[in-house]
DNA sequence: ATCAATCTTGCAAACGATTGCAACAGGAAT
DNA sequence: ATTCCTGTTGCAATCGTTTGCAAGATTGAT
């Protein structure tokens, strides 16, 4: 029995028995002190209270976690389906993962990130939740694998999932109107004097594929030309040139440019500058997202804003209702147009 | 006894224990054969992963890493410092984080993303290091908080910082040079011609200092008149106030302005447009980080680069090699001119 | 002084996986 | 037939915390 009370060097208190040896009481003492529960004299739960502090004794949140059946932790998981690089510096997910951790957070979670590539990894979503790390799951974009978490939303409740709302669907999801959001953009374009009008990005997407069919609901209602697809990649490099090829073969014919996102819409209006087309003189654009980009490009991009912080709120509302055993409903924020210089 | 063995609802397999009696043999073999040992007769690992896959089982990694007392989740933490809301969406934190992410999943951890504010969380990096939930910790950026990390770092080994080395520091950072950066921004304004110079941002957090420091350095050297300080805020709207204000008021003195990060170059070019002023021909600018809106700005940004894939690699290879007892040196990065069109 | 009621506390069994040790089987060698 | 391997497996303790239950202490009422 080593006895090193008043060295210097204090031993090191690293369990709840420790403590507990430490301050003369029980460990389930200790334990219920800290805990705060009410059935500790105020005495003793002050002496322990102290010894804690002054040791800097924290419990273990493994065995904590293991003991009660919940970690405290909510998984983040990315799904990288369509374009992996793209999404490595994504302005929007990176955005929204920011408020997502703050939310998180403020509400007592810590967060757990992970990024996934399907293709690889097929059983991506069962392996975060069976980890039994989290206490429940925010899948940040359905990327291709709409069908999978469909599945999963069968048998596992404390799942909400950022993305595209389509009718009838099992899982519960957060996102902005897309196909609303769409229609605003062409029909803004229209209302610019637009009727030849593209859509700059990727089609496969659900989010994106949304955000066409409302661009093309809005021009069939104004009975103009059908909208024309421009496939691109997502990652600055390839959109580029891409992009650069698109100007250069219907730059002419064009009025209006909708791109799916402000990070299209910023290289596309450098583009059309190299090639000597004027915005909105000759051709018109809007963007979507309404990232910070928008206000600076020149000139300052015309775009659909998404409510990023509003999301992220109702993604972390909604997971811990479920949490708690309600049923939810998805959330479908409303896009806003912010009319600014390109359109 | 019940037995549903045939049932089409398969019973849950929850625990090792579970898929043991299915398996016909005692946990601990499963545990085993699961974990990939090599004391398990082949045809028994074969039947009991084909049970697992079948039941989609995992073993719960709570109890796991308790048992092992590693959690094969590295801490990551963000300390909201100096001025909390622009960290919310700062580009480049966030495409750090995502290389990050990246890293670790490569090498098998997973990442607990975390942001705290120092000022009302006194115990931040503590709290995070005790709660038993990490193996290590990544802190990014130093913040103010320089001090605490390093008291932290004389007790705690697995640490890794991303930050600035000061010379004779204790804990391990990974960083750019910021002051060899800050000399060769300044460096190329005056090689374009600027004499009269100013630095856009706050030099309080440290890397600022540095590269404040290092634009003194070169303005000394060429026998310039001293770097002007022009304080900011990092948040896209206060900055954008203080730089209209910066630029009213000495632009028309200035011929170099170097700014702290790109985003604020961009702002800053934003206003000097507004205000008339042509760049490079009357201003020339400099950034730092060379983000992607680096090159969509109008002229296109001259900045210098930080490395960030390389010092996300940097810090979770240093990490490791502290996880496995090595001795670490901090590593500095180089920065390196991105030579574009605005000086 | 006795008894009941209320507070506090300790005891010990979980939570689910891992692992040192010992036991057992089957073979080979003597 | 005996002994000694080698290769597999089971047993049971362990990681650190929580919590139902029961025991002990204290108080107040009778």
């Amino acid at each position: 029995m080593p006895s090193g009370d008043d060295k210097p060097m204090r031993t090191a208190v690293r369990t709840i028995t420790d403590l507990a040896r430490l301050a003369g009481v029980s460990p389930g003492t200790v334990s219920r002190a800290l805990a705060g529960k009410s059935l500790v004299n105020t005495q003793t739960r002050q002496k322990i209270e102290a010894l804690a502090r002054e040791h800097g004794f924290r419990p273990n949140q493994m065995a904590s976690g293991l003991r009660r059946q919940k970690t405290g932790v909510i998984g983040v998981v990315i799904p990288l389906g369509h374009d992996i690089r793209q999404q490595i510096s994504d302005s929007f997910f990176m955005t929204l993962l920011g408020f997502l951790a703050d939310e998180l957070t403020t509400n007592g979670y810590d967060l757990m990130l992970r990024r996934v590539v399907p293709e690889t990894d097929p059983d991506w979503l069962d392996r975060f939740i069976g980890s039994g790390m989290i206490d429940g799951v925010i899948v940040i974009g359905q990327s291709d694998q709409f069908d999978r978490i469909e599945e999963v939303a069968d048998s596992y409740r404390p799942m909400v999932v950022w993305g595209n709302h389509t009718e009838g669907q099992r899982h519960c999801v957060v996102g902005t109107d897309n196909r609303l959001g769409g229609r605003l953009a062409a029909e803004r374009l229209i209302a610019a004097g637009a009727s030849r009008i593209a859509f700059l990005g990727d089609t496969g997407p659900i989010e994106f594929a949304a955000r066409f069919a409302g661009a093309e609901d809005a021009a069939r209602k104004a009975g103009i030309a059908p909208i024309l697809p421009l496939s691109t990649h997502l990652s600055p490099d390839r959109a580029s040139i891409e992009i650069a090829a698109h100007v250069a073969a219907h730059g002419a014919d064009l009025e209006g440019i909708f791109a799916a996102t402000d990070t299209l819409a910023a290289l596309c209006l450098t583009e059309l500058r190299k090639q000597k087309m004027a915005v909105p003189g000759d051709v018109k654009v809007v963007g979507f997202d309404d990232l910070p980009i928008a206000r600076q490009t020149l000139p300052a991009l015309t775009t659909v804003r998404q409510d990023i912080a509003a999301g992220a709120h109702g993604l972390v509302d909604l997971l811990l209702r479920r949490l708690a055993g309600e049923a939810t409903e998805s959330l479908v924020l409303p896009p806003e147009l912010a009319l600014r210089d390109t359109a």
